[in-house]
DNA sequence: GGAAATGTTTACCG
DNA sequence: CCGGTAAACATTTC
């Protein structure tokens, strides 16, 4: 579920509540809670301070002062939470501490499809992220090239964007979002594009993207909500998704959905031609 | 009951 | 190798 904005807006907030803090002792309550190519155990995280919180795309991951770091995805439905009420679907949980005060955060998730891992870094990156390429609000990001090399290729542009490996963060929601907004086709064949197209869809991207993260991100219903239990609310201005049969907020023609590359797509048949 | 849900990986086919 | 499609993972909701 959760896109860059909602990633970064988790990552924020366990910043906030987690670093200068121990980690004490931690419980593994489900199995799919570590991901498999994990190279340890949770309980090598005994004893180990939080340095920082980083997140690169989708991905985030805990910084220690120890030679390894913890690194999650969230899947569909990850969450972290602190100190939470509700216990359902906790999958595993870091006791932390800092001189007398205790605190707790929840790895939840219904769907299982997110998972912790303890890793290697190289270049400050995580193994599981070396593939991943950079996201639309890092310092490194080369719009231009990564516009060259969209175009380069004979895709959909959507199946483009969604391609972590070409630029990461954007997932379904702001795909579409996105499309919408730089008025292109998600079938549109990159090499039929122009280099300008898809730079244009990618300042989209970082627009909608800005706009979302100031707001906490999009919460559909409790599948997705910040470190502290609160949802975001960006799905009050989309204009896209999850609108199908609604009025285009800019010409008025009714947004059609389509089944494509195994999901859903949403889009203006009026304002985005292929 | 069927379909769908903010993700990623892998298998299979042309 | 490239690209498209479907399925797999698991759970819940409409």
């Amino acid at each position: 579920m959760p896109e860059l904005p909602e990633v970064e807006t988790v990552r924020r907030g366990l910043q906030t509540h987690t670093v200068g803090r121990t980690i004490t002792h931690t419980l593994q309550l489900h199995p799919r809670a570590l991901n498999p190519k994990s190279n340890a155990g949770l309980e090598v995280l005994d004893g180990a301070k939080i340095l920082s919180i980083e997140r690169r795309g989708k991905f985030l991951w805990f910084v220690l002062d120890r030679p390894f770091v913890l690194s999650a995805h969230l899947g569909m439905s990850g969450q972290f939470l602190v100190d939470p009420v509700d216990h359902r679907h906790t999958r595993a949980i870091l006791h932390l501490k800092k001189g007398s005060k205790k605190s707790v955060i929840h790895f939840n998730d219904q769907r299982t499809f997110g998972w912790l891992s303890i890793e290697e870094t190289i270049n400050q990156m995580p193994i599981s992220v070396q593939s991943i390429a950079p996201d639309i609000f890092e310092s490194s990001f080369d719009s231009k090239n990564v516009a060259r090399v969209i175009t380069q290729r004979s895709i959909s542009i959507k199946t483009a964007i969604l391609n972590q490996n070409i630029l990461s963060g954007i997932g379904n929601i702001y795909a579409d979002e996105s499309l919408w907004l730089a008025k292109i086709h998600p079938e549109s064949r990159t090499n039929e594009l122009k280099v300008s197209d898809v730079e244009r869809l990618i300042k989209a991207a970082q627009e909608v993207m800005k706009k979302a993260l100031e707001v906490g991100g999009t919460s559909f219903d409790e599948l997705y909500i910040n470190v502290n239990g609160e949802s975001g609310y960006f799905d009050l201005s989309l204009n896209a998704y999850g609108q199908e049969g609604k009025a285009c907020p800019r010409c008025g023609t009714e947004i059609r959905r389509i089944k494509f590359a195994n999901r859903s797509s949403h889009f203006c048949p009026k304002c985005q031609k292929k």
